[in-house]
DNA sequence: ATTTGTTAAGAAAACGCTTACAAATATCAT
DNA sequence: ATGATATTTGTAAGCGTTTTCTTAACAAAT
C-alpha cells in the first residue's frame, strides 16, 4: 500500500492538514520544529502525493496531450522532443500518443487525454484524416473545452490556435535555389496530396517555376508518401523526363533518391541535383550532405506550447493565434552548382 | 464546466448509480428501456468520464510510465513507439518522459510518474548515469511499488526485471562476419564505455578475433557517443591504422563513417568496410545499403510490457524476470565480400 | 476575572466516480 | 389481502488531497 498524507500524519502525530500545509510549503506559519518534524517523516517514509487526488480537486492536472502520427519519422521524433522540452521547462509533463498514422486513433487518444484531464493538448493530425473526421476531432475538442493547437497539419475549414512553417515559402525556396544553379527541368517528389502541407510545397514549387517562367509540367510530379517506398516508381519516372534536379518534400525521400540514384550509377550532385525538406539530423551524416529546407522544429515546439500554457493560464477569452513560422534554406553539397556556368 | 455523471444523471432524471452502471456496461439489469435514455443523454451531453477520479477510487490508472534517453536518437524512438504499440494493444498508454541524456531527469520522471499512480514503468537509464544514482533510482522504483520493466542499458548491481538484447552476440557477429569476408584489420567504434551495451558490444568484438587468432589491438577501438560529433576522430585514427573495416556499434555512427569515407574519397565497400548495430530503418534508405545487427525493437517493447502487466495483474509475488533476446546479422552491401578471395 | 489577541493545529467539505448495500416498487403465489 | 420474490433505483461511503473555517491554548491587556 503506498503511503499517504494520513499515514505522516499519523506516524508524527500532526494533522493532515499541518503535514498537506509544510509539505506544499504554504506560508502558514508552522513552527520551524514541527516543520522538521514533518518533513523528516514524510522523506522518510518515502512519502509521494498523489497527483490524482490533486487533480481532481484542483482541476489542474499539469499534464499535457500531445499526438503525432508517426514517432518513427524523424521530423515527428524531433518535434515531439521539442514539445516535451518547451512543456517541461514550464513544469508540464506529457503524456504522448502515437497514431502510426492510423487516422482513427487520432480520435481516440484525444478522448483520452481529455478523460485524463490534461490541461491542454497538441496534436498533428493523421496522414490521411478524412476530412469529415478532421472536423469531428476539432469540434470534439471545441466541446471538450480543452485548449488545444493545431501544429504543422492544417485541418481543412476549421479555424483554431495552430503553430505551422510556411510550406509554399519552403517549396519556393528550394526549387528557387535550383532555378538559380541552372536547373529547368525540375522534378517533384511530393507529401501525399491528401496533405495541406504537400499541395503548399507543391504551390510553392509552381510559384517558383512562374516567377522564371518555366511552364510547370505534370508530369514532373511524382506523389510519395513521406516515407519510404515510392523512390523506385520516381525515379524511373524522373529519369524518363530527363530532370537534372528534384526537390524532395521531405529529407527521408531524398535519401531514397540518394539510394536509387546510386543503384543506377547517378552521381549526386554532379549528374543530379537534390534538395530535401525538414533539415532533419541526418542531412549533414549522409554524403553528400543534403541541401534542404530547414524547418524551425525547436521554434514549433516552443510556440505550441507557448500559445497552449497561456490558454491555460488566462481565464478571459484569448482570440484565436496562427502563428507562421519561416523556413529556411540550408545549403550543404546535393545541389550541383551554377550548372551550365553564368 | 466539465459535464459530470451527476449533470447526466439530473438531466435524464436518474441516480447517479444508474448511470454509471449503464456507462460502464454493467451487467445490473437496467431496463433496455433506462439504459436507452440514459446512453443517449450521456452522448447528447458529451460526457466523458473523469479518469481522475476513477483512478483515484479503483487504484488503477490504465497509465505506463516511460523513460528514455533520447528520442531524436531513432533506435529510442522506433522503441519508445513499440512500447507504445504494445501498450496500447493491452488497453494501456503511455506517459513519455524524454531525459535528452540528461541524466538527473531519469529520477525527475520516475518520481512524476509514482506520482501520477502509473500502473507501471519501462526504463532505459541515461547514457552517463553514474552507478550512485542508477542504484539511487532503482532504490526508489522498488520502494514506491511500482512494477518496472529495465530495457537495454542494464543498471550495475541491481537485480530487476529486465529485457536486453544480447550485445556480445551482437558485437560477436558483427565481427565474425567481416573475418569470414577475409579482413584482419577491424577498426571499433564504439558507445560511451561507460555503458555495459558499449562493453559488451567490445567484447563480442574481441571474442570473434580471439576465436580467429586475431590479436586483439587497443589502437583500433575508438570511443563515440552513439551519435555524431566524433567520427572525423574516429576516421583519422582508422586510416592511420590502415584498418580494412569498421565495425560501429549503432547505425547513426556508420553513417558518419560513410560521410567520412566520401570525404577522403574513400569507397564503401570497395576500400572499406562497414558494419553498423541497431538496423534502424534508415540502413536501407542509404547507399549503400548498411550491413548491420538487427535488434528486435518490437520484440523488445512486446516483451517489456508483457512482463509489466504480468506484473500488475499478478498479486503474488512474481520471479524476477530477465528476458535477453537475440541480435541477428543482416547482411546489405557495406562489406566487401570474400576479400583477397577464398 | 474577563476580554482580547496571537499562535498552533485540527475538522470537515469538496473534487467525480464506483460499488456495496438499502429501499422502493412491481409481480406473483397463496 | 398477505407475504415472498424479483426487479429497478437510490444512498452513502470512500479514494487522497487541499483549503476554509473552527477550535484550543495560552499570554497580555483591561
Amino acid at each position: 500500500m503506498r503511503v499517504t498524507i494520513k499515514d505522516v500524519a499519523k506516524k508524527c502525530g500532526f494533522s493532515i492538514t499541518s503535514v498537506s500545509l509544510v509539505l506544499n510549503n504554504k506560508e502558514n506559519k508552522i513552527p520551524e520544529s514541527s516543520r522538521q518534524i514533518i518533513l523528516d517523516t514524510a522523506e522518510e517514509m518515502g512519502y509521494r502525493p498523489n497527483r490524482l487526488a490533486v487533480g481532481l480537486l484542483k482541476k489542474k492536472t499539469k499534464l499535457l496531450g500531445l499526438v503525432i502520427p508517426d514517432n518513427s519519422n524523424m521530423f515527428f521524433s524531433e518535434l515531439s522532443k521539442s514539445v516535451e522540452v518547451a512543456a517541461r521547462k514550464r513544469g508540464y509533463s506529457l503524456i504522448y500518443g502515437n497514431t502510426s498514422d492510423v487516422y482513427s486513433r487520432d480520435y481516440e487518444y484525444l478522448k483520452l487525454f481529455v478523460d485524463h484531464q490534461v490541461d491542454g493538448i497538441v496534436i498533428t493530425k493523421s496522414s490521411h484524416l478524412p476530412e469529415k473526421d478532421d472536423i469531428r476531432n476539432m469540434e470534439f475538442l471545441e466541446k471538450s473545452g480543452v485548449p488545444f493547437v493545431v501544429v504543422d497539419r492544417q485541418p481543412k475549414g476549421f479555424k483554431s490556435n495552430m503553430v505551422t512553417v510556411n510550406n509554399v515559402t519552403g517549396g519556393y525556396l528550394a526549387t528557387r535555389y535550383l532555378i538559380e544553379q541552372g536547373h529547368s527541368r525540375i522534378g517533384c517528389f511530393t507529401g501525399p496530396l491528401g496533405l495541406t502541407t504537400s499541395q503548399q510545397r507543391l504551390e510553392g514549387y509552381k510559384n517558383a517555376l512562374a516567377e522564371s517562367n518555366i511552364d510547370f509540367d505534370e508530369s514532373l510530379v511524382v506523389e510519395g508518401n513521406f516515407s519510404s517506398g515510392f523512390e523506385s516508381k520516381a525515379m524511373t519516372r524522373f529519369i524518363d523526363e530527363k530532370v537534372t534536379a528534384i526537390f524532395c518534400q521531405n529529407d527521408i525521400m531524398a535519401f531514397g533518391i540518394y539510394r536509387e540514384a546510386n543503384k543506377f550509377g547517378i552521381k549526386i550532385p554532379a549528374d543530379l541535383s537534390v534538395v530535401g525538406y525538414d533539415n532533419i539530423n541526418l542531412c549533414d551524416i549522409v554524403y553528400p550532405g543534403l541541401t534542404t529546407i530547414h524547418q524551425p522544429i525547436d521554434q514549433i515546439g516552443e510556440e505550441s506550447v507557448r500559445i497552449l500554457t497561456n490558454l491555460i493560464d488566462t481565464s478571459e477569452e484569448v482570440p484565436v493565434e496562427v502563428k507562421e513560422l519561416e523556413p529556411k534554406l540550408v545549403v550543404r553539397s546535393s545541389v550541383l552548382i551554377n550548372r551550365g556556368g553564368k
